[in-house]
DNA sequence: CGCCGTAGTCTACGTGTGTAGACAAACGTC
DNA sequence: GACGTTTGTCTACACACGTAGACTACGGCG
């Protein structure tokens, strides 16, 4: 039809492939995604993807790893992680925000034993780490889940449920609350 | 082989259809289940299940306003709501306990978009409700369901994801930060 | 005893899944 | 300029999905 073979770049394709890969896992999930609608928005044929990635489920721990990878609610220490924590939380799951990002994926492909599994990885090896350490006092590793608890409990309210009461929340007033939940994990007490 | 039909007896047939359906889209999520596998379990035909619930659309509607119907993790009012709250929600998702529940169903079937809506309209028609009702002061439904995003999310890391810091916390340390979490939005301020 | 409505099964269709294997064409190198 | 490697496509398989439609046999009522 249009082109029968696309230029031959095995980087760019690879990236593109991955690209598409981390937008279509977000956006529906592990069990919501087929191999060919991925390969098809990143222009190339559905066995490209088993070739560069082995299967789906080796693509999907890569996008897993690069989501992880990379801090986007955790501000550095700007004095007050709770209230910023919370700052940020609200304005990427207000109802015109874009929603991508990791508690976007962790929600989307929970339901699948196999990608919670390698969701649990990640998160042991990049989030969890990253929040403890932000955290000082005994029991960080604890304190540090429960936090990420509270913002995906939150995020999975507002943005993929969309439960009225947190959806139509004024902002200032519900960061606020988030933060005293979060400071009382925050301080070691 | 064994049998050919099952004994004549629509309401006990509907009855199990409906008690393996609980089980499986707890289990499973609304897009891991199969109407095959539910039929089975109950020992029906797949056919049957659309007969009796319109389509496996239907057939989760009703678990889903079954399930969400009877509280579960909210107690009567024993004067302490957010640590009875609290230490519930650490007993259920213990790493021995049978793991059934809305909470399983929300996180597992949250997924899929239509499973969502109709998820957020049983929310709405009684957990919401209930949990509210357990409230006092202003901004009780969002209040309400800031707690319930605690609950579920701990759900999520604890049982779902399985993260060690959660899994491994001694039970009433974390019931107790649990509470102290809860209290924010169970006290006015 | 015979009838009829209903509870149940069976077959089938169309579609979508992940992936294995064979084939085609563009590039770098001699 | 020919060759072999890499990059990509195409076809195909075996299976699972939700459900539409036709068929069968049990059980209560006359």
């Amino acid at each position: 039809m249009t082109r029968s073979t696309r230029p031959r770049n095995a980087a760019a394709t690879r990236q593109a492939i991955l690209d598409s890969a981390i937008v279509a896992f977000t956006r529906h999930g592990y069990d919501g995604v087929g191999v060919r609608d991925i390969a098809a928005e990143a222009g190339v044929t559905a066995m490209l993807v088993n070739r560069y990635f082995g299967s789906k489920e080796g693509l999907f721990t890569e996008v897993v790893d690069l989501v992880f990878a990379r801090p986007t609610m955790v501000p550095g220490d700007t004095g007050d992680l709770a209230g910023d924590t919370a700052r940020a939380l609200v304005a990427r799951t207000a109802a015109d925000a874009e929603h991508l990002g990791p508690f976007e994926l962790l929600l989307k492909s929970a339901a699948n034993p196999k990608a919670a599994e390698i969701m649990r990885a990640a998160i042991g090896r990049h989030v969890g780490a990253r929040f403890e350490a932000a955290l000082d006092g005994p029991e960080a590793g604890e304190r540090a889940e429960l936090g990420l608890a509270l913002l995906a409990g939150a995020w999975l309210m507002r943005r993929i449920i969309g439960t009225p009461g947190l959806r139509e929340a004024d902002p200032e007033l519900l960061a606020a609350r988030v933060a005293r939940m979060l400071a009382v994990i925050v301080d070691p007490s």
